[in-house]
DNA sequence: AATGAATGAGATTTCATTCAT
DNA sequence: AATGAATGAAATCTCATTCAT
């Protein structure tokens, strides 16, 4: 086996972690290859442009998301699928920043990568329609005021994934939970 | 017989267009200077840097969003204030964008732009601030529940900045009643 | 009037130097600039790109020929058509040159771009369709010889555009003779 | 247990394919690597630079022509001669190939592809001073015209190496015949 | 001998900024 | 005050070549 420092998951970590510091403009070649530790042109030695790590890139984190989604029970209650929705994501709290690239990326139509972003686009799609769709039966079922414009609530759901900053693995499920709370019950004290 | 065609107050309303359009990338000298009716030099005569327009730009929505702040009748209850709040929030919608230039910017620490940025982030600061002081006192007076993390309710109402796209002006308040409303009531319907 | 040092005009003349002594390869911006004296990046400020700058070249170049070309008298003999098609060779001899340098724009597919070729390819086209006519012509009229292939003297004919190297420009006409003679007649010696 | 799967044979080999496909440019070890089912750095077993290889492709292609060259017998007709040298001139149509390398190679003065490049001039000279020579001593003995000019005599034997655009084998022959037919007693329907 | 991996030099291109009029 | 023109720095990308196994 010869010289193996780089591997596309490690590229992956950087990426990740680039992104998360310096957003879509800010990521270059340069400090990410720095932060790998390898020439600039190594990173093309693994993908042929930074449109085409990009794209990997999301589609890596959508895939991750995507799986734990399907396991979703989508039979028990709407509170119940919401909760479990809002701490997907928490949990991969990744996708809002990979759904965010998608306009910068979607300029170059390049074959392939126009079929990619396709896909990726159908998994967002994907997600805000499973939003919409347990809002609407969440409002049949009673579960969920109608007096609140329905959009309001799909957006606030949405926007649930970017409270997420610096949190600790192990507090997700209890900020989750927090989140679903303060959302479904309002953060007005109620007298009992 | 200098053609008088421009004016700084021109060039912030181009700005603001401009960033609303594209963002802080795709923000460049020339788009600006096109919209603006002028060749891209003559901006230098009124900023002598893109950073310097940035940074006043900034200020200039701070500033607006200020002044509106201050009116804020600061004795009456912990709901009335923070629902004023979402209002402002939600007319000046530019903050957020305003806020999100900061890190673009800070790089290059040109003194006179890092004493502006300085003050800029105070008026960030005293603006979260302003929301930590709210929740804290509607903890203690008892119309703010203790059992959800401070950290989320604040956070929570500082991202209803962001629930603007696209509203009629007219609609603001009742857009910004709304958002109050499911924040303190919460999206499960109550049965009466 | 500001600081003008370039137009097109020059660009072109320094183009077309350029690429006679080095081809398509080797026609970089760098040592383009250099022999304008002008930096690398003034020459974006006339064209967008260098297939841009090739296209235009290319363009110029055919429009100069096809010029010319439409004022030869179609009504007269073969003979006296071919003999000034070969001058017109001899004197536009950049063409050869510039129909040398279609399949490497071609690659890159930008819409505008791939108008301005399609033009010229119809040109290129043209060219040769029109000594394909004569050729066909003079065989019927018996002042071309049948038994020799067709698509062979229509080559020779096509050919004899790169025979003009370093030719003193009142030569022209006599050298643009001669080729005739040479290829109507044959280099044998006719024994009188 | 050394994998024995290339030999320089196989290189030119593929080198000539490549090059006839997408000359010099596009000529890249990439693609010739692939060409060849090996490493890209494999190459650099056999040939120490890109360069390195062309040099001693066009020397194998030379030594080819010069061999052939060689026989050729310099006691009979001039008209005979050249009809034999026409048709080396379309068997080895490649030399012209080669010959355009040139250009490309001379850049960098590496010791050693000097001398080389020294040789294959020679060759090339040599080829052309055949031509001369031919021609001088054609118009000598009457068989060749003195009304043209003597370079345009030679240029044009000298171009016919590049009329050989895809001949199938066979018809090798009867090409130069018709080439050599061509130049001598040209293109002009004689009245019998 | 063969090769996967890494890289540096150089080419193309963009854009904020300066300069001369 | 206004601007057309020029430019340098930095980013993206390509490819011949080297290195370690």
């Amino acid at each position: 086996m010869a010289k193996r420092k780089l591997n596309k998951e490690d590229i992956f970590v950087a990426t990740d972690s680039l992104l998360a510091d310096v957003g879509y403009e800010g990521f270059h070649f340069k400090p990410l290859a720095e932060k790998l530790n390898v020439g600039r042109s190594t990173i093309y030695e693994y993908y042929s442009s930074k449109d085409d790590l990009l794209i990997a890139y999301m589609h890596h984190i959508m895939n991750q998301f995507m799986e734990d989604h399907e396991k979703i029970d989508q039979t028990t209650s709407v509170k119940r699928q919401m909760k479990e929705l809002i701490y997907l994501f928490i949990k991969h709290d990744r996708i809002l920043m990979a759904i965010d690239l998608t306009p910068h990326v979607e300029k170059n139509g390049s074959e392939q990568v126009q079929h990619v972003l396709q896909q990726l686009w159908s998994y967002h799609h994907l997600i805000f329609q499973r939003i919409k769709n347990l809002v609407a039966e969440g409002r049949k079922t009673g579960e969920i005021r109608t007096d609140l414009p329905v959009s309001l609530i799909e957006m606030m759901l949405f926007q649930s994934i970017s409270l997420n900053k610096a949190r600790s693995q192990e507090a997700l499920e209890e900020w989750a939970a927090a989140i679903y709370e303060l959302l479904f019950n309002g953060i007005k004290k109620n007298e009992s």
